[in-house]
DNA sequence: TATTGTTATACTCTATAACTATA
DNA sequence: TATAGTTATAGAGTATAACAATA
């Protein structure tokens, strides 16, 4: 007869997803972003000498034409800009700007403590197992 | 300097939530289904004298007006009806047709054996821990 | 007055295909 | 011939506001 709708794995992945997402949203947005253009920022942050969108895509799960339109809209506003790659001319390396670090840095704040509603029913120890699990849950079906 | 974006449990959350969507999207494609639809039909099969759209909304985090256009297509297709509650002019009942029934066992099927290939890492156990935290995230959230 | 279902609208996200320039 | 980035388009999902019927 089937598990009940509230023991299904994707559903409440979903639901909690969702709900999370919305919650991020909405701290985002008094500082111009949304979770999507928000992770590009995060991840150009995080590499000194810049990412390619090929690589945003991937880490993201996005396809690359959307990493696109989130990177020209991060440039537009100021917070990124997309390199020429030296050793490759087809490569553009996206790096963050000052004025990137300093949203992303106060973005990443706001995002945090937006999300502490959603999960304050998980203490640290819960919170690092969830990782650890949806990160295997990642790697099974989007190896390398 | 705030964290990486691959501790991030939002980010995590909503990358493994896409993936598991996708996943069962493409199992369901045959059944002429998509998840919310899905969604919809299971809960319709789970109460013997239906659910109003009102608690459909609420269990599935939707606002009540998507639930309408999915309750739509589920009539359209003949596996769910509208019935009227004798108690609440207002309120219609949904409740699944004897080919609901059957759709929605086919497709559960179908939908559980898609996602054990991003599952395939956790074990029973650990699902239901899993299961046991994202419920607990959307309990924090939206409470009663 | 408040609630249920409904309609309408706009925006965001997702999926796909095709094109260009380089390799 | 393959890869990085880009453009375009259509469809699905999300968010809000307003309305009629009923409580």
């Amino acid at each position: 007869m089937g598990q009940p709708l509230a023991d299904d794995l994707g559903f409440l992945l979903s639901r909690a997803s969702g709900l999370v997402v919305r919650a991020t949203n909405t701290a985002l947005a008094e500082h111009g972003l949304r979770v999507r253009q928000y992770s590009v920022l995060v991840l150009a942050c995080e590499s000194d000498d810049g990412s390619t969108q090929r690589e945003l895509a991937a880490a993201l799960g996005l396809d690359p034409s959307q990493v696109v339109l989130l990177v020209d809209e991060l440039e537009t506003g100021g917070l990124v800009e997309r390199r020429p790659d030296p050793a490759d001319r087809r490569t553009r390396l996206v790096v963050a700007t000052a004025a990137g670090w300093r949203v992303r840095e106060a973005a990443g704040a706001a995002a945090d403590a937006a999300v502490e509603t959603p999960l304050a029913l998980l203490g640290e120890a819960e919170r690092e197992r969830l990782r650890d699990m949806l990160t295997r849950i990642w790697s099974a079906a989007a190896p390398g």
